[in-house]
DNA sequence: ATGTCACATTAGATATAATCTAAACTCTTC
DNA sequence: GAAGAGTTTAGATTATATCTAATGTGACAT
């Protein structure tokens, strides 16, 4: 997605295209290690157009909100961050807590009868284990 | 489960059956709302043998450590948990937060290649959309 | 061109969640 | 009853996220 793709899909969201939240959506597409949101801060600014930390949690906010950004699901301390590309499921490592894409497959729906009132929207698969770099190391804890 | 299987599960994992650690697993058996540290911190604390905040991380840390409890994952700020009991996935409200068990079913497995050398230990089902009690006022947001 | 208004950004303060520290306590075993 | 591993404690500290109030910015009607 090259930088007009960017522009129009903040702005189609009703979402001025500033250069702090540029700067936030370009940096959460080239990344797919679905970072923190320390790490998208020191990121963005590692580049020029400083940018503050509570714009750049403003920011995350708002494009959660507009549905161009996933807040990944994951245990641990801080909010992981993850631009709505193509859908994936994730992968947890238990040793080094890094979160992995999973290629996308589909995923039986619950029967119905366990939804009860519900109103089901989406669903994502969270895998645990050891990711390949710690597979081999797993024994030490 | 009653009072004597949680003492001998909790000696079983290698952990003296304190007050304390008992109280934490006890609450957690009791509630399947997926509490917070906090919440739980708060519950235990209800009843009697007064416990620090720091005891309670650290129960929550030896019990999730010996698999007796689940850290669930989800979004947002604080850590929620979950005795291990009858597996289940989770049904997070987009609108209120809470976190709802689903039955339990059997989820495909990934294809092995998408897997590479990845070890894969256990995977659940995140749902997201509305709880039967935010499904009516859905328009509200 | 300029006044205005909604939207954005900022630094720093504040709130919230989790962990650390060092001393004290409690079993169990000898 | 001394010793040692494991546990608990209050309070300090760190990490993460949000709030505040002032300022900046751009679109648009006049």
């Amino acid at each position: 997605m090259d930088a007009g793709a960017i522009k129009r899909s903040l702005e189609g969201s009703g979402l001025r295209c500033t250069p702090q939240r540029y700067a936030v959506m370009a940096f959460l597409m080239q990344h797919n290690r679905h970072p923190t949101a320390a790490e998208i801060f020191e990121g963005v600014n590692r580049v020029d157009p400083r940018s503050s930390r509570a714009t750049t949690y403003n920011n995350l906010r708002d494009l959660v909100q507009a549905g161009l950004v996933r807040e990944v699901a994951v245990e641990g301390r801080a909010a992981r961050f993850d631009a709505k590309g193509m859908r994936h499921h994730h992968f947890v490592c238990d040793r080094c807590g890094n979160v992995e894409d999973i290629e996308w497959y589909d995923v039986p729906k619950p029967a119905s009868g366990s939804l009860d009132k519900r109103i089901l929207r989406e669903c994502e698969l969270i895998f645990r284990g050891f990711c390949a770099k710690c597979a081999p190391r797993r024994a030490s804890r």
